[in-house]
RNA sequence: GCCCCCAUCGUCUAGCGGCCCAGGACGCGGCCCUCUCAAGGCCGAAACAGGGGUUCGAGUCCCCUUGGGGGCACCA
């Protein structure tokens, strides 16, 4: 009576070739996220059929980055897993037996025309303004006169024997029915001549063999996808559902990213690659929720989601055709939405090496934290922390004397205020701001300055910088006598520029 | 050139025939809060690409045009 439910089992099948972008992580992400709702299998696979592009390390990039963004999967190389081998270069004989297999079924052919020769075809065809195709020289060919040559060592290569008439309808999951005409399908190689399947019959058999579910990939494969059903289907396989998700165009949305437009990015601080949005002070929560919403919604209003939230909620349903620009704007929002969801002794832990990297010795946990509480709602991105809060490491702070100059006071009078503060600073047990700050705003009152005024002075005193985390928490943690004492350099400055 | 896909504010999007003189978010402008900067709150400007149909009724369905994207390798 009940139907049997096949398990969900989707994959990631990355190609060595380059650095994990954005692009791609989203695609990850997103079988990631579907696996994980469902109870089923997310599998990792190098596809590393192609050795002319293949780069040593990208690879274990791969893992790297992966693994930083919170990825983590159930089958692959690294892993191992019941349907292995996971990396295609180590699978060849699988792929040149279900290619013979193809042949005997009369589905493929052994094809020995040389590259050359395809090569003129094919020029011939677009001067024709024609659609360039195979032109079926080998096709036909006598099998048993083809295994001969095959036998005697001719260089070859095995074709997939598209049918000239008719369509072919496949199903994509978001866009319905999509019908080709097999006239215009070429009779695609399906083995090269060095004995490497090509990826549409290692990704077709590796799909079938590892028992994939949903096929979530990028939308480049959407022309080309009915010839991978036609292929599970001269096989006498069942499909997996095809879900073929939108490319990322540029952030004007006119093309998508160029390799120039991508170097340029990290300049303005962004980039498409996930290796550089760490050090670029990126939180792998806000990169998750920001890529998840570039294709992907839930309602009409809710756009914060954690990792658990998007494992929830994701559904394949709710995936949008159609392409998204970029928007780096967005992601510095996100970037600082996740960062305020973090608690204070996270915080301090991801702050740290970017206070270190600036060439500071953070050395007391304890503060680091105190300065992840007066920071946390005000970084964008985690390299803001360095900008805004070195002077909490800096033994002396050096600032332009002039800025110390209240606004419509003298030096003089500029200096007596400060006068005023010190010894009053000075005079208190602790540097608590709870107890630092009203006394402060008693002398305020008395002196007839604004807050703003007195205020403004003491932070360039104290922290060198127009710009701060709130003064009086900022007191606290430097510390009553570096405070006092950089009060009375104040004073000194002052009085020497009154002279 | 041929084939496939897509089309709502600048951007990401909600909308699956009447709830929409189109909602949310980023960004932008203004105000509030305020020791600076943020964060937060409130308000505002801002879109259904165009043209035909279908229907009592279309952002929502169909067709065409236009625009954008992708693909046409012994790459993936």
């Amino acid at each position: 009576m009940s139907e049997k439910i096949a398990p969900v089992r989707v994959r990631f099948a990355p190609s060595p070739t380059g650095h994990l972008h954005l692009g791609s992580a989203r695609t990850a992400l997103y079988n990631f996220l579907f696996a994980r709702q469902q109870g089923g299998q997310f599998i990792l696979r190098i596809e590393d059929t192609d050795r002319k592009r293949f780069v040593p390390g990208a690879e274990e990039e791969f893992y790297q980055w992966l693994t930083w963004l919170g990825i983590d999967w159930d089958e692959g190389p690294d892993k191992g897993g019941p349907f292995g081998p996971y990396r295609q270069s180590e699978r060849k004989q699988i792929y040149l037996d279900h290619a013979s297999e193809l042949i005997e079924r009369g589905h493929a052919y052994y094809c020995f025309c040389s590259p050359e020769r395809l090569e003129q075809v094919r020029q011939a065809q677009q001067k024709r303004k024609e659609t360039p195709l195979y032109d079926g020289r080998c096709r036909d060919l006598p099998l048993e006169e083809a295994k001969a040559r095959v036998a005697a060592g001719e260089r070859h290569v095995v074709r997939f024997r598209t049918p000239h008439e008719g369509t072919t309808t496949a199903t994509d999951l978001l866009r319905g029915d999509i019908t080709v005409e097999n006239r215009l399908l070429d009779d695609i190689i399906l083995v090269k001549s060095d004995g490497l399947a090509v990826y549409h019959l290692a990704a077709s058999v590796d799909d079938h063999l590892m028992q994939v579910s949903h096929v979530i990939r990028g939308s480049e494969w959407l022309p080309t996808f009915p010839i991978h059903a036609m292929i599970h289907r001269a096989f006498g396989w069942q499909e997996p559902i095809y879900v073929h998700l939108s490319v990322f165009l540029k952030p004007s949305g006119k093309g998508k990213m160029s390799k120039r437009e991508s170097a340029d990015l990290i300049k303005e601080g962004h980039s498409i690659f996930i290796k550089d949005l760490e050090s670029l002070g990126y939180v792998p929560e806000a990169i998750i929720n920001w890529i998840a919403l570039m294709g992907w919604s839930y309602d009409d209003h809710t756009e914060f989601f954690t990792k658990e939230d998007l494992i929830e909620k994701f559904s394949l349903e709710r995936l949008n055709p159609s392409p998204a620009a970029i928007n780096f704007t967005k992601f510095d929002y996100f970037n600082g939405l996740h960062i305020r969801n973090l608690d204070f002794e996270d915080l301090a832990n991801r702050i740290r090496p970017f206070f270190s990297k600036a060439g500071y010795i953070v050395d007391d946990d304890e503060k680091l934290v105190k300065i992840a509480c007066i920071l946390r709602e005000r970084l964008q991105g985690l390299d803001d922390a360095p900008l805004m809060a070195g002077f909490f490491f800096q033994e002396e702070i050096n600032y332009e004397p002039g800025k110390l100059l209240i606004e419509g006071l003298s030096a003089a009078e500029t200096a007596a205020q400060a006068r005023k503060i010190s010894a009053l600073l000075g005079g208190l047990k602790d540097m608590r701001h709870d107890s630092a700050e009203p006394p402060m705003r008693v002398l305020v009152e008395e002196s007839g300055l604004k807050a703003g005024q007195v205020f403004g002075m003491m932070r360039i005193a104290i922290t060198g910088q127009r710009v701060s985390p709130p003064l009086f928490e900022s007191m606290e943690i430097i510390g009553k006598d570096v405070v006092v004492r950089r009060m009375e350099k104040a004073v000194e400055l002052l009085e020497s520029m009154s002279d």
